[in-house]
DNA sequence: AGGTTAATTAACGCTTTGTGGAAATAAAGA
DNA sequence: TCTTTATTTCCACAAAGCGTTAATTAACCT
């Protein structure tokens, strides 16, 4: 049961969302399979899952020589439910913006 | 409009994490009163604020001297909306992943 | 103007992360 | 057993991230 914190940081390289949203698709692959998601060297790719594994977002089985890397649902699930728990508080923010803001500039960039 | 990428990084931080969750919570403030999320220094605390902002996840505006800091909600309803739409294959996932290990065994840590 | 408050930018060091090439591990197959 | 296939670990090294203190910018208040 890994940190949301580590989670974000797991899917916040390109090519590791690539493999998850792979993984989404076409299901469970094995890591040779996944070496087209980004044109990295295989060690590279390797170093990808395993922080992919121990963030908790994928699992690895052995089968012979290839392992076979799977999405763990419960690492999406963990993202859902603190979107869903907080839904309530964004709104609200964007409600206390509104009231707040009225008369004052915006600065962004 | 950020990457998805991009909004991940910025939540992978503990002391920016905070920080939107305070904003959540508590509404719209300014950077000074956000100085208790976390040990760290000022120009530290100003530079989170600088990536949350430049990832969409915060507007700034000006009020006097302050720097008043609010949620944007844009950019959590981009985190549902992205799990929300891959729901159905995570959870095809899942079954895929059933399926496929019924007689391998995990090896995951 | 001079002093205080609020926040940011500048400058520097340290740690972490990402990468490729080479070597190591492990199982398969000839 | 020797070679091939699949993947990972080891070894530098460059780039990015985060923290601190010092300096700067900007607005307020006497």
């Amino acid at each position: 049961m890994t940190d949301l914190t580590t989670t974000f940081a797991a899917l916040s390289d390109a090519t590791r969302f690539a493999i998850v949203e792979r993984l989404m698709r076409d299901g469970a692959q094995a890591a040779g399979d996944l070496s087209d998601v980004a044109p990295i060297s295989a060690p590279a790719l390797s170093r990808h899952l395993k922080v992919l594994r121990e963030a908790g977002i994928v699992t690895q089985t052995v089968d012979r020589q290839r392992r076979i890397y799977a999405l763990r649902p419960e690492s999406m699930m963990a993202i859902d439910d603190w979107i869903t728990n907080r839904r309530k508080f964004w709104e609200a923010s964007l409600d206390r913006l509104d009231a707040l803001v009225a008369n004052l500039e915006p600065d962004n960039d």
